[in-house]
This record gives C-alpha cells, structure tokens and sequence, in this order.
DNA sequence: TGATTTTTGAGGTACGTTCCTCATTTCTTG
DNA sequence: CAAGAAATGAGGAACGTACCTCAAAAATCA
C-alpha cells in the first residue's frame, strides 16, 4: 500500500536500521553477507529512497559554478539567460547557481578562476571554454580536488571532465550540409563558408560533417574555403562582399557561428536577399528574425533551456553520485525552419508562490 | 549565507511561525496587513520555500493515472515506454503512475474508467483520446471533481482540460509542408497523401497546415486527396498501390499516421524504393529504420520521454497548484532527417541505486 | 464597558532520511 | 580460550516544512 521505508527494509533483512543506513549509504564496516541480505531486502520490497527526505536529512545546498566567456555573442548571453531562469527553478531543489565571466581570450584568467575554487563551497562546475592546454589543466585540477566538471555547449573530449552537455558538433555540420544539399536540389555552384574562428574545435568539426555530406551526398555542389570573421562585423562585410563579387555562382552561403546580422546587411546592400539558401546555427533573435523574415531558410540548434537545466541537473546527479538518466540529458539536434519556430519566450516569468 | 527557512520569515516580520505558516499555505483567519507584513519579510529574505521538505512534511503522494489507447500502433508503444521510463524516475519523487489502456474504438469504456477515479486516490489525470462529446463530459466531470486532467500528445482544446502537453498538429502539418516542398525543388507533379482516419483532429489538422504551406508557397506540387488506411497494412497496399499505378507524376509521398513499414514495402514491391521525397511523423523502430535506410527523408517528430516526463511535472505542478514553467514543457516540433538522428535508446536502464 | 469574535502565539508531532555515539555481540587469530 | 578486532544494534538529534491544539491577545460590536 504505502511505499516501504528504511525501516521497513530493516524488519525485512532482520538487521537495525542502523546497518541498513551503512548498507544504503556504503559507509565501511559491514560484512559482504549483511549487504546482500540488506539489498535482497531493498530488492523484495521495492524499495526507492525517498530523494527529497535524503536531500534534507543531508541538508545539503548545492552551490554550482558557470563559466561563460564575457563575449558578447547572442548565443552567450541567450545561454546566460537560460541559466539564470534554470536557476530560478532549480533553488526550490537547493540548488543555487553562481554565473561567471572570464576574457574569451586569456584562458589564463579563467584557469586562475578554476583554480580558486573550493570543494567545500563548490558541488559542481560546469565550462564553456575552448580546449587549450591550460583549460585541460585547470579541469584536471579540478577534477583531483573531487569538484565535477560538465562541458557546457563546447565539450572538451581530451579532458577530465565528467560529462558534456551539448549536441555533437559533427552531427550538427552534417545535418546542415544535408538540408543545404536538398534545398539546393537541381541548382550547380558553390557554398560560401563563414565561421568566427577555424581555432575552435566547433567550428573545425561543423564544417568536417558539411563537407563530408557534401561532397558524397551532393556532387553539384562545391563548398569554398572558410572565411574567418573573428565576430567583427565590417569584416565579415568586407570579406564575404569581395568573395560574392568574385564568385558569381554561389548558390548557398553556411554561416558556421555568428555573424548573421551582418550577413543580412551585406545582402540587403547588394539587393541579393532571398538569392542563396542560408543556413545557420544556433537560435538567436538574430537568426529568429532572419528566419521569420525569410533571409535565413534553416538553423541547426540546440535548446538553450534544455542546455541549462541539463548542465544543472548533471552537475547535481554527479554531486550526489547518482547516475544520469541518457534519455533525459540527451540533447537532440534541432532543425529550426520558420514552420517549427517557437513562440518568442515571454520575459519575465518570475512568479514568486502564492 | 544560508537559506532562509520560516523561522528567519517570523523573526524578519515579528510573528510568530504559525503565522507564517498561515500565510505560506493560505489559510484562513489572518489580516490582510499580517498577510502583507509576512511577503514583505519573505520578499526581502528573498525566501524560497524549499519543495522537498514541504513534500516531505505534507507526506503526499501524487498517483498520477495515464490513459492511452490499446492501439498497437508504433506510437503509442513507444509513448507506453517513455511514460515507464518517466515513471521510474519520478519514483523518487513520490510521484507513481499507472498506465492504463482503453479500446480505441468505444469511449464510453474510456469515460467510465475516468468516472470511476476517486479524487482521494488520484492526482492527476492525463489522456491520450480524440475529443468526441463522450470524452469532453468525462473531462468535464474529472473537472468538476477536482482531478487536474492534461491532454497527452492530441488536444482537447473545447474541454475542461488543464493543459496539453503535445505539439501544435497544424504547424507540425506545415513544417511537413515546407520540408516536402523544399526536398522537391525544381519538380512538378503531385503529393500523395495517406492517413490512417482523417476524423482525428490530429490528422486533419497536419493536412491543413500541410496544405497551405504547398498552395502558397510551391505552385509547382499539387496536393492529392487523402487516401484513408485505418492502420490495415493491406488496405494502404491495394490503396496507395492504385494510386501510385494511375498517377505517373507523384513525386512525394506524405504520411500522416502510421503505416511505414507497409508502404516501405508496397515501394519495394514495385521498384520505386527512393523515387520518391517521402515525408512523415513520429520517430519510432519503424521510422528510424526508413531513415536509416533512405526511404524516408525526414519525420517530423515530437520526443516522447519529453512528452512522458512533462506530462507528469504539469500533473505534479497542477496537484500542488503551483505555476509550470513554459519553458520547459514547451515541446518542440523536432525535425529528424538521418543526420542528426538521435542514438538508439539503451533498453534495460533500470539502475537500482547501489 | 463587557461580551463576543477574530487573530495570533506557543508548542508539539510528523514526514523519511542522514549521521552520530556508545554499548553489545560476533568473528578472528595467536 | 582469551584478547583484540570487526560488525551490529539501539537510540537520538537534525534537516525544513506542514498541520494540529489550546490558550492568550487583540479587535469588534452592542
């Protein structure tokens, strides 16, 4: 009738309560014979531990760090904005969430940061950082100080990291070359390729998957070398306009990181809106309003809110030792096109309890 | 430093806890001035009542009843399993759900199931049914009764329904549209279209947004009348079969419902396997296989372990009238093409914890 | 003003677990 | 077989909230 308790697991096994907390818990000091008598028990009745009684009992507070890098990128301070609404969420389950900036281009700082860090104070870190030496470093470091580490976004394979929370960089490339391939389907040319920086792994491997299904899935098409903006405006203006110019017949431009304001702007000036299939990362209200106005035809996303609340999730299941549930933190690759845009998320929806 | 609990409340506003108490839990027999003086206290502590202790306190546990219809169809196989799956999890919550099913054909079997629901025993009611006048005063009573009822995956939007957890069926319809026109660039000819029953609402609502999506945006496809299969994989054989001899310019092939795994060999039968774009909804065994393969060019797809575990949050929130949080159990309209579909889900992950 | 009603306070128990101490029992080992 | 070590039992306090009772204080009304 009434879900067992710890108690009732003690009558079952015929032990006191007292072991069956050792057994729960794995505290030293109990012969193996107790132990499987104690979980045949836990087994035979069907015994869940009540989280929320153990989470108070422990009275724990699980104070989590994220590291964003102080760009001021759209998907950043979309991310930001995420995390900070998980937060809210996340405090009703003792859970408070500290959001830190560090210089995107001094790793150095961001490493110092890390290294601050006290496992006492700290259950959890989660990182969007490039993976440099010195971020491998500071993530070791951590990883030795017993503090979990989640890659946020931008995962850091070749690290200590506990888990990565984010889509697959490859996959997404792929995804995006195919939907520029069939929305291309009959036309013969070339695909400009605009990234940020080719220095981040993100790009490298977008721009790998693009390729690859490109050049087996679509022989019509011939994608050009990237050209790096370095997230300036006026040169992403000048660079894509000199290659437009040169290059009359483009069909497809692939915007691999940010820069589609810009990119807008350039069209709009030459009266070449609507002329390409253009396809993007990342939902931003720049690429949601590119989309809605049509410029853009195609996003491939992942859900920032999903990314925040995962992260804080992981971070807790790895704090308690509990394992994660895939499903659930699995993050999908999204194909944005205007038809499954969602609604504009309304601002400010802090209701505080009755 | 620490969180404030009721007591930092009390002492901030000079009452005493059981005021506080009152107030929280909007009980009767308090001034309005007390009411006022205690959420200014809990404004400026910035106080979050801390949900697992009240639950734990309140000793409530929620039995949720899902009700799904005993089709065998791919989906609703698949929904059962997220539905467990969600369910195992929340187990740790003092959530439990039981899953029944009903004979898809007689909704006077599903309206006395709900009819016979005690509102002491069951928190929460979520269903999976077409909104016929049997179904609608069933929800209405639930209603009446104080059950919180949520709409699993098909709408009741004329009912006493306290949520939907599913996705909208007419832009899922035109997101159908737009990809199917698209893959189809350049061709002229005509759209097939199969549906199990088009006197679901689902159904005939992805047909209408499929519909103006084609007329407006793609002059060159003509949309073809719906044939009906009533999931009978013979039926859809002799019927799409004749369909595909008598029209030579078909060049896409739009499914509705179900029915994969039949037309997938009805193609196969004829050599026409990759003829043609083909277009269809829900991820299951059989749609992931058609992917895969190459069959079948995009699914347009609603993630059931989201759909499962939302639908048991928004029960939990209603039970404890608490806000649900849009963000997060808003569903998406996914896109799945082979690219970026997501790894076959681990089966048997039922981890005890250790 | 006194009687009556409304509002507030004080204090307790309960929820299911964690974690602690100290005493007792049971097993090892020389 | 005794000494020492290891395993187990008994009991209690704590976590933050809910919910109960009874008494005391304050407000309201006649």
């Amino acid at each position: 009738m009434t879900r067992p308790t710890v108690n009732d697991i003690a009558r079952e096994a015929g032990v006191s309560l007292a072991t069956v907390d050792r057994v729960l818990n794995a505290r030293p000091g109990v012969r193996e014979k107790t132990i499987s008598a104690v979980n045949d028990a836990i087994a035979r009745l069907g015994y869940v531990r009540d989280l929320a009684a153990a989470n108070l009992a422990r009275s724990r507070s699980y104070r989590m760090v994220v590291l964003l890098p102080a760009s001021d990128s759209q998907f950043v301070t979309t991310l930001a904005a995420a995390l900070d609404e998980a937060a809210t969420l996340a405090a009703a389950a003792r859970t408070e969430m500290r959001l830190l900036r560090y210089p995107p281009e001094d790793m150095h700082v961001l490493a110092a940061e890390l290294a601050a860090l006290d496992p006492e104070e700290v259950a959890g870190v989660a990182l969007m950082a490039p993976e440099t030496p010195v971020v491998r470093d500071a993530v070791k470091a951590l990883h030795a100080r017993g503090i979990p580490v989640v890659a946020l976004a931008s995962d850091l394979p070749n690290t200590a990291r506990d888990h990565f929370v984010g889509i697959d960089s490859h996959a997404a490339g792929r995804t995006a070359g195919v939907l520029m391939g069939r929305f291309c389907r009959g036309l013969t040319g070339r695909v400009l390729v605009l990234a940020d920086s080719m220095l981040l792994r993100d790009s490298i491997e977008r721009r790998r998957g693009f390729d690859e299904v490109i050049q087996t899935g679509f022989p019509g098409l011939d994608v050009l070398p990237t050209l790096e903006t370095h997230g300036a405006p006026d040169l992403l203006h000048r660079l894509a306009g000199d290659r437009l110019a040169a290059t009359p017949d483009i069909v497809g431009i692939y915007l691999l990181g940010s820069g589609h304001r810009a990119l807008a702007a350039l069209l709009r000036d030459r009266g070449l809106l609507g002329r390409f299939v253009v396809i993007g990362h990342e939902l931003t209200p720049h690429t949601r309003a590119a989309l809605l106005a049509g410029h853009l035809d195609a996003v491939i996303a992942q859900n920032p809110g999903h990314l925040a609340r995962s992260a804080l999730r992981v971070l807790r299941a790895k704090a308690d030792r509990q394992p994660i549930d895939e499903g659930q933190e699995r993050l999908r690759i999204e194909v944005v096109i205007r038809e499954n845009l969602p609604p504009e998320p309304a601002e400010g929806c802090s209701d505080r309890l009755a």
